[in-house]
DNA sequence: TATGAATGAGTTTTCATTCAT
DNA sequence: GATGAATGAAAACTCATTCAT
C-alpha cells in the first residue's frame, strides 16, 4: 500500500492525483475569477465547478456550500495583494519618496497584470457591507498598506525629505484614498487620466 | 374597487398616466432602496413589489422584466445627484475655491443625508462592468461633475486664485478621484479620516 | 372587476378556481396518502405535487417547505379520527358496555374503510420520537380517546354493569393499548386473529 | 499499515474471514443504532460508515448497497430478541403463570436495558409494509414468541392453573398484542401506565 | 482491504415570469 | 389596472455509489 503512495507522488498526472489543497485552491481560483468576471450577482456553483473542471458534487465535497468558498477567495486575494508584482524597475528604491513612487508604480503594474484582482476586490468591498466575515480581512489589508505608507512617510520626515508638518497617519490614508479613487473612477471613465499623472500631485502633497 | 375604475374612466388620460408614473416611480424607488440595502446580488422582484406595496404581477405590468427597472433606478439616482442638498451654508459661495469647498461640503452632506445613494451608485458602477446600458449614464454623471469642476478651476485660474500651471481638466478628474476614493475607502475603514481633512490638501493642490 | 369574481364563483371549473384552502387541502391529502403508501422515508415533494396535480413550485407557493406540510397532515388525520365512521349498527348504543363494544366496532370499521389512516398514524408515531412538534397532537388524540373511554367506564361502574374495583383511568389506557396492539400486530401478522375476538376478553376485564 | 497486510497474508484464511465478519458486524451494529436513533427516513450510508469508524467505500466493500445491510440488521435484532436478558429474578420460574409473568418481566427489563431495540423493531415493522424481504423475519419472530406462549398456556391448562375454556393459540396472540400495544402506546404517552399494571389483567384473562 | 476523491442522479428550493380573472 | 395563483427553468445541495490507488 505504501508503494502505491510513492507511485502516486511520482507520477505527475495533474488530473486525478491533485491533492486536497490543490483541488480546494483550484475551486477557489475559479470562484475568484468568476466573481471578477460576472460579479457576485451571477456567481453560480455550477460555473465554479465546471471552470475547475469538476462535478458540482465535487465542489460540495470540498466546500459545504457556496458561502464557504468566500473566505478562501478572500485569502487568495490577500495573498495576491501581498505578493509584490515583478515591477519594471524594482531596484534602486532608495529614498522614501522613491519608494512611494515605486508603490504607485507597483500598484499600476499590478492592475495592468491582473485587473480582475481590483474588480473582485471591489465586489468584496461592497459585499462586506452585508457580510461581516469579509470586513476584517479587508480592513487588515488596508491596515498593512497604511502601516507601510505611514512608515515611509515618517522615515521621509526624519530624513527631511517630506514636509515637517505632515501627519503621517492621515497622509497615508489620503494616499490610499487617492489610489482607490483612481481605480474606482477608472471603472466608469477608463480614459480620463493616467495613473502616473498622480505622481506630481503626490509630490506636491508630500514635499514642502 | 370597481368605483375607482369608473372614476378613472371618467377622468382624462392625463390623470391616468400620472397614476401610471407614480406606480412606476414607487417601484423604481423600492428597487433603488433594495439595491442599496442588499446589493444586486440579493435583489428580488418579490421584494421590490412588496416594498412598493403591490403584487409581483403588477410589477410586471409596469416593467416587462427585472432588467427594465434598472434604467429607471439609474435615472432616479442621477436626479438625486443632480439635486443639490440643503447645504448648511449654501449662501455666499463667491470665490471658486469657496465653491469647490462648498461642493465638497455638499457631497459630505449628501452622504450624511442619503448614504444609500452612494452604496447604490457603487453597486451600479460594478454592474456597469457587465451591463453596457448603465455605463453611459454613469459616464454622463461624471462628465457633468467634471465639467462643473473644470469650469470652477478655469475660473479660479483666470482670477489668479489657483496656480497658473494647473491643468483644469486633469485637476477636475483628480478631485473627483479624491472624493470617490474617500467614499469607497469609507466602506472598509469608516473611521479612518474625516471628509473635511481633505480640504487642506485640496488647497495645497490648487493654490500656488 | 367584481363581475369577474362572480363569474369565477359561478363556474364550476374545478381546476383553476380552487381556492387557497382547497389547494392546501389537496396537497395535504396527497402528502397524507403518500406517507401511508411509501412512508416518510420515501416521501418526495415531487410526488406530493404531482399527485395533487400541480407543479412542484406550486407546492412551495402554499407551503414553505416539506416540513410545513406535516402539521396539516396531522390535522387532517386528527379530523379523520374524530369523524365517526358510518358504523354498521350505530343505533341503540344504550349500555356503556354496548358503547365500548360499539367503539371497538367503529375502530374495526374505520380500519376496513381507511387502513391507510392507521399506517400513516404509525408513521407519525415513530416520527414523533424525533419531531417534537408532532407529539402534542398525538397525545391529545390519545387523551380524547382516553377521556371518552374513562367516561364510559365510570358510567358503567355507576350503573353497576362493570366491576366495582375497576380503575377507570387505568382500564381506559389498557383498552387503548389493546386496540393499538391489535393494529400494530396486524402489520406483521395480518391473519392471526380477528378484531372481534377481543370482545370476550374485554368483557372479562370489565365485568365482575 | 503495510505490516498488517503482511501479517494478514501470513495468517490463515479463517482469521481473515473473522476480520471480515467483525467489520460486517460493526457496520450492521452502526446501521441498527442509527435506525433506532434517526429512523429509516434519516439513515445515511455516510453516518453508518463513520459510526463504524470506516470509510464509505469500505461499507460498500462489505455490502453491495444500503439495502444489503438490512437483512443483517434484522438478524442482529432477532438475535437480540432471542437472547434472554439478565432478568432480576430469573430463578424459580416454576408454574406456567409464573413463567408468563417472567416473560412480561423480561420484556420490561429488555426495554429498560435496550429501548432502541423496540424502536428499531417498530421501524422495521413499518418498513415491512413495503419491503417484502423483512416480513418473513418479523413473522418468524412473532411465531417463535407465539409458540412459546402457546406452549406455556397449554401447559398451564393441563396443570389446571388456567381456565379450561382457554384457546391457547388465540390467547397467546392476545398476550403478544397486549405487549406490543403497551410499547407502541408508550411512544406517544410514556407516562400513562406501568408495564406491571398489566399483570393483574393478564391473570384475569388466564385464570378462571 | 481500505480509502480519499469523485460523480450521476436526484431532491428540495428559489425565482422571474405568465396567466386567468 | 391589479392580483392570486401557477409554473418552467434553474439554483443549491444531497446521497448512494464507484473508481483509482
Amino acid at each position: 500500500m505504501h508503494e502505491t503512495h510513492i507511485t502516486r507522488r511520482e507520477r505527475g498526472d495533474g488530473t486525478r492525483s491533485i491533492h486536497r489543497d490543490e483541488r480546494r485552491r483550484s475551486l477557489i481560483l475559479a470562484a475568484y475569477q468568476l466573481i471578477a468576471e460576472k460579479g457576485f450577482e451571477h456567481l453560480r456553483t455550477r460555473d465554479i465547478a465546471s471552470r475547475a473542471g469538476v462535478n458540482i458534487a465535487t465542489l460540495h465535497y470540498y466546500f459545504a456550500n457556496k458561502e464557504d468558498l468566500i473566505p478562501g477567495v478572500v485569502d487568495h486575494m490577500l495573498h495576491e495583494f501581498r505578493t509584490f508584482p515583478d515591477s519594471a524597475d524594482e531596484m534602486g528604491e532608495t529614498s522614501p519618496l522613491d519608494q512611494i513612487h515605486a508603490m504607485f508604480q507597483r500598484t499600476g503594474d499590478r492592475f495592468q497584470a491582473k485587473p480582475e484582482l481590483f474588480i473582485a476586490l471591489s465586489e468584496l468591498v461592497l459585499r462586506s457591507l452585508r457580510d461581516a466575515t469579509i470586513q476584517p480581512a479587508l480592513q487588515q489589508l488596508d491596515e498593512e498598506w497604511h502601516r507601510y505608507l505611514q512608515y515611509l512617510l515618517t522615515d521621509g520626515m526624519r530624513q527631511g525629505t517630506f514636509r515637517a508638518d505632515l501627519d503621517p497617519a492621515a497622509m497615508a490614508t489620503k494616499l490610499i484614498i487617492l489610489i482607490k479613487g483612481f481605480f474606482f473612477h477608472r471603472v466608469t471613465s477608463p480614459d480620463s487620466i493616467d495613473f502616473h499623472q498622480l505622481d506630481t500631485d503626490v509630490e506636491r502633497l508630500l514635499l514642502s
